[in-house]
DNA sequence: CTGCCAGTTCAGGTGAACTTGAGGTCAAGC
DNA sequence: GCTTGACCTCAAGTTCACCTGAACTGGCAG
């Protein structure tokens, strides 16, 4: 495996030189050395990458990314961690379901303002109420 | 209906008054007039408030909810605009329920290391795929 | 040897959605 | 009449994930 510098990096995995700078300084991917000044990597960077895209799309926050990583670049992931953000995940799917439900009624609702909609007023209840017990943290009793 | 002051409106929606003034100075709310330097609100604010948090849980940004209003303060809502929404989150769904999935075997998946596991590795793919043509605005062909 | 150009560092900017802090004001209670 | 405390304004700060620009450096082509 031949080392990369940051622009063939860049080709190939899509992320922009200033974004793979940004990881370094941040800690998520290392340069394995220097040419000159440029920057070399090693070719797992990619696989690096392709976990943070990961994480990314999963939700993760690049601080919580770096969290993953050990000191050699592999990762070290908590399963515990992935199955409570799978959880959060379907928490998440939910509650977007619910809401495309209602935008899709709403889409066809023929009531002449939203606002007497029945569903949609469901909804605005369902998103306020969310806010305030997410604002205080407890969920009300049902 | 009675005219309720920025401290009362914030207790029963649950929203700051820093929120609340923010909101204002964006034009998402209006008050009705003032007592003193205190700001007063018409109690349908609550309605808005509540359909700016609907807004937010769908996924629309303060300045997209901001001009789904009259200039009365009435929602004025293109039906077309929340298909469009009930669209987006319908692929996000999708995104988010394979990312669980994933999530949910990686939990469970025995392999030494995520690297090795087929189903990581896809998920991993995915996503960087994802990315890459999300930087130049394309899907590449299937 | 010289010059080019793609890389480098470092400071600062972006935008979204708010929050915080300093200093000011006013209606109400004593 | 004076104090108090909640609200006011305006500026600035916060977090996240980057991006931008200016000034600089070094390997390589000619």
């Amino acid at each position: 495996m031949k080392a990369v510098d940051i622009a063939e990096l860049a080709k190939v995995s899509g992320v922009p030189a200033s974004t793979l700078r940004f990881y370094e300084e941040k800690g998520l991917i290392t340069s394995i050395g220097r040419r000159g000044l440029r920057r070399v990597f090693a070719p797992t960077v990619l696989d690096q990458l392709a976990l943070i895209a990961l994480g990314q799309t999963a939700g993760f926050s690049l601080t919580e990314i770096a969290a993953m990583f050990g000191a050699d670049g592999a990762p070290r992931i908590r399963r515990e961690l992935l199955a409570a953000k799978a959880d959060e995940l379907d928490r998440t799917i939910r509650r977007l379901s619910a809401m495309r439900d209602g935008l899709r009624h709403a889409a066809r609702c023929t009531a002449p303002s939203h606002l007497e909609c029945r569903t949609f007023r469901r909804l605005m209840r369902a998103a306020s109420a969310r806010r305030s017990w997410a604002r205080d943290g407890r969920k009300p009793a049902p």
